[in-house]
DNA sequence: TCGCTGTATATCAGATTACTAGGTAGCGCC
DNA sequence: GGCGCTACCTAGTAATCTGATATACAGCGA
């Protein structure tokens, strides 16, 4: 398998892959972290500097509803759920990666025969 | 057809859509923006703020040679040729995007059934 | 007990890079 | 002269990722 991809590229996908992940159900950071990495194949592994920021916003911005929980071994846990509002918000960022991804695909397809 | 992509996912990208157009031979600045917007079906049309720099950028790592033309009707042309290193380049940036592109795919790709 | 590893959250400086907005300038047309 | 298109360039702004740093709990081995 290839390695952690990093750089220009990733900006902007965290969102959509953080609510992609929360479809699952209700999980915390750390967890999101491992889920994105696990379901991208190892791709993707958003830094903590990347990801808190972008759950913090989601929140704001009433995607997201978070909650404190004690964890039984180690410390306590910030769980996300996507709400309503959310769902929308995914809807279009996946609508927006197929155009974006099209696009290239296009741009840099094959000419040659 | 789908409006103008912009943003974030952009980031990274306008490397990769030149030097993709340039493999078609040499070609001026206003040029290479066209080329790319029609290549993507009009997906993509990068500003000139973002154009010319990575332009500049692209030239002083070797990748294009430039080269001032005069032309018939309006202002002279600055023509971009790609180079070998940058052919080396494109590929590299072709083979990043695909699995940046892969990975993406994987992680926000149907799971359910 | 001390230190290390893993878990878990958080923030900041620095770097990259796209966008807007503005400037300069040639040419054709009315 | 003014307008629009062509053609290049740059400064400033905004977004956001990386890597470093900090705090803190739990388990394990020396």
């Amino acid at each position: 398998m290839p390695g952690r991809i990093r750089g220009q590229l990733l900006k902007g996908t965290t969102t959509l892959l953080v609510l992609t992940v929360l479809r699952d159900g209700e999980l915390y950071g750390y967890e999101i972290a491992q889920r994105i990495r696990a379901r991208s194949g190892g791709a993707f592994f958003p830094s903590e500097g990347s990801l808190y920021p972008a759950l913090h916003a989601l929140e704001a911005d009433g995607a997201l509803e978070a909650s404190w929980q004690e964890s039984d071994r180690g410390p306590r846990r910030r769980y996300y759920k996507i709400t309503k509002s959310g769902l929308g918000m995914l809807a279009e960022h996946v609508q927006e990666w197929a155009a974006f991804s099209l696009g290239m695909g296009q741009a840099v397809g094959e000419r040659n025969r």
